[in-house]
DNA sequence: CGGCTTTGACCAGCGC
DNA sequence: GCGCTGGTCAAAGCCG
C-alpha cells in the first residue's frame, strides 16, 4: 500500500443523521490539493487539529451546529476507497461549561469531571492499605486521597475507533498498567499511563462488546508536556507540528490547519517499530490509510459503512 | 540492563 | 454487610 500521509478535514456538508447529529466529512488532503475540487478549504480543520489541541470541544461543537450538550461529533471520511465514519464521545452530560484550557485537546471535561462512566467511582491512586505499609498507612491514605481528588477533576474525552488494532500509535509513549476483563464484553480493557514523568494522563482502550472491531479509547487528563521526540518510529515527527503546538494560540488561522503543509511533507511508515503494532495483525488491506490516520488520531471512531 | 507487558492481588465505590 | 465491578499496583518475565 501506499504511505502517503493524508492529513484529514472536517466539514459539515451533511445532513443530520439520524441521532440528530450532524456529521462531519473528513477528507484527506490529497483530495484537498486535488486541483479542480473546488474544495474550499476554510470550513475545515484536520483531525489532529481537533484531537491535538487546536480546538476545544465547545469550538467544535459550535462549528458544526451541534448543540452544547450533544457531546458528539459524528463524522465520516472520504478520501478512500470506502468511507468511514469518526465518531467523537463526549463526557459527562453537558459540555457546555468546557473550560477553555488551551492545551487540551478536545478539552471535554464533563461537570465534575468524572464522567457517567465510572462516575463516583474515584479510585484510588495507590493502595494505601496493604499489609506491608504499616506506619505509613495514614500517610498513604492522604496522597491516596489527594491523587483521588485530582482524579476527580481530569478531563476525559473518548473516541471510538474502527480498527484492527487496540493501542494505537498518537506519538505519546503509553505503558501499559493493567488489564481487566469487562463485564459484557469478551474482550479486555487496557489501562495505559504516559510515560513521560509528572504526566498523568492516563488512556483506557477496550474493544466494544456491540461491535467487536471498534475500539473505544478514553483519554484521561491532559498532557503537560510535548510529544516525546525520541519516540519509536517517525511518528513524533509527523505528529510534531501539530500536536506540539500548544493550541489553539500558536499558528494562525484556527479552522484551518496550518500545519497542513508540514503534513503532507511527511511520509508515514507503515508501522513504527512500536511493539504493540507490531504484535498486532496490520490489517492494511483492509484499511490502509485509515491505519495511518489511526497512528495520528488514535481515537477516533472510523466505521467503514456496508 | 532498562523499558515494557503480563497477570494476580488488592482496594474502593456502588447497588442490593 | 456483602458481593460485584472497575481501577491500580507490583512482582515476574520478556525483549531488544
Amino acid at each position: 500500500m501506499s504511505n502517503e500521509h493524508r492529513d484529514l478535514y472536517c466539514h459539515t456538508p451533511f445532513q443530520e443523521d439520524r441521532r440528530g447529529v450532524k456529521p462531519l466529512s473528513i477528507l484527506d488532503s490529497s483530495t484537498y490539493n486535488s486541483p479542480g475540487q473546488g474544495f474550499d478549504p476554510s470550513p475545515y480543520m484536520s483531525f489532529s487539529e481537533c484531537l491535538h489541541g487546536s480546538l476545544d470541544f465547545n469550538s467544535l461543537a459550535k462549528a458544526y451546529g451541534l448543540s452544547p450538550s450533544s457531546s458528539e461529533v459524528f463524522s465520516s471520511i472520504e478520501g478512500n476507497s470506502k468511507p468511514v465514519e469518526a465518531r467523537v464521545l463526549g463526557w459527562g452530560n453537558s459540555t457546555d461549561q468546557i473550560p477553555a484550557t488551551p492545551n487540551s485537546s478536545l478539552s471535554f471535561s464533563s461537570s465534575e469531571a468524572g464522567g457517567d462512566e465510572d462516575s463516583g467511582k474515584t479510585k484510588k491512586e495507590t493502595q494505601p492499605s496493604r499489609p506491608e505499609d504499616g506506619g505509613e498507612c495514614s500517610d498513604k491514605k492522604d496522597k491516596a486521597k489527594k491523587k483521588a481528588e485530582q482524579r476527580k477533576k481530569e478531563p476525559r474525552f473518548a473516541f471510538m475507533t474502527k480498527s484492527e488494532v487496540d493501542h494505537l500509535e498518537d506519538g505519546y509513549r503509553w505503558r501499559k498498567y493493567g488489564q481487566k476483563a469487562v463485564r459484557n464484553s469478551s474482550y479486555p480493557r487496557n489501562y495505559y499511563r504516559c510515560t513521560t514523568q509528572k504526566c498523568t494522563v492516563k488512556k483506557r482502550v477496550e474493544r466494544s462488546f456491540q461491535d467487536p472491531s471498534i475500539v473505544i479509547t478514553t483519554y484521561e487528563g491532559q498532557h503537560n508536556h510535548p510529544i516525546p521526540t525520541t519516540i519509536r518510529g517517525s511518528a513524533s515527527a509527523m505528529f510534531s507540528h501539530s500536536m506540539l503546538t500548544p493550541a489553539p494560540l500558536a499558528t494562525g488561522p484556527r479552522r484551518f490547519p496550518a500545519h497542513l503543509q508540514g503534513y503532507n511533507l511527511v511520509q508515514m511508515p507503515a508501522a513504527t517499530s512500536n511493539k504493540n503494532l507490531g504484535a498486532y495483525p496490520q490489517n492494511v488491506n483492509q484499511v490502509p490509510d485509515y491505519g495511518l490516520l489511526q497512528d495520528i488520531v488514535p481515537s477516533m471512531l472510523f466505521r467503514q459503512e456496508p
